[in-house]
DNA sequence: GTATATGCAAAGGGTTTGCACGGTT
DNA sequence: AACCGTGCAAACCCTTTGCATATAC
């Protein structure tokens, strides 16, 4: 768990409740979970909580920068703990799965993008679609092509 | 508009029908819209127009390769006409505004993820957020920070 | 004690679906 | 004439909101 997540709450006024912490330990033992995979996983150890809570708890751990997340496609955001080491999602398109890859392979991309456009790019918050190396070689039937 | 897409369409098995044409047209026409969008612009023309139908018709186009859509964030996807050259969306978390830039820009990048991690990317459905140069220098009030 | 957080239930967007009718082939 | 495509309405999923109660401070 984060360290000092209880001050990074305080220092802003919000206040430390259980609700807080379950959801915040269910994001960084999930990694890339919806609002609603975190809810079950809270749901593990107090039953009452609310899934309403748990939008609202994202917001605030979001808000003080304990977590972020990323759009994947058609359902539902993913959370994820922030790191130390920024991560690009690289997203399948078929299996769906999500890779994490060190934010260094963009460094350029990045460079370029600010240089020639003035674009500042929030790398951790890119989704990279395509097709993952295990998809790309099983390739060609039409399975998951509507999933993006 | 895309010459030809009767032919794509026949092709496939689909018929040429008026709403068809008509959506086709928006979404060349508008550059980047929501489905919510399309429907309006086509609506300019004829009034009877369903939105399931523009979902519906949307999907038909996708899958013979006249259009493509891509997330740009919390809200519907936009959807785009396929052109000769590829572009990558710079999507500002600040003013929503969606700029493309050619795929070049992202060759080295897109070829780094291929030879390291066998990942084979769909480049233009890449959507690379962060803020544009505009906004970049009217920075850091808060305003727009809930909407990606 | 007071203000914030929570649970619950209802409302709200965006999207999909079932069905009968109408239009394309 | 056969079948696909459309309009309409209802259903669906995900998310937000209003309000009364509970809880952290």
């Amino acid at each position: 768990m984060t360290e000092d997540w209880e001050a990074r709450l305080r220092e802003r006024g919000f206040r430390i409740t259980p609700q807080r912490q379950l959801v915040l330990e269910a994001v960084e033992t999930l990694r890339h979970a919806t609002p609603e995979e975190i809810l079950a996983e809270v749901q593990r150890t107090a039953t009452g909580v609310n899934l309403s809570t748990v939008y609202r708890t994202l917001e605030v751990l979001e808000d003080v920068g304990l977590v972020t997340h990323a759009h994947i496609g058609h359902g539902p955001p993913t959370y994820h703990a922030v790191e130390e080491h920024v991560h690009i999602h690289l997203v399948c398109d078929r299996c769906k799965k999500v890779e994490s890859v060190p934010s260094e392979v963009a460094e350029d991309f990045v460079r370029c993008l600010e240089d020639q456009y003035g674009f500042r790019t929030d790398i951790s918050h890119v989704s990279v679609h395509g097709l993952c190396d295990s998809c790309k070689n099983r390739a060609f039937e039409p399975e998951a092509d509507d999933l993006l």
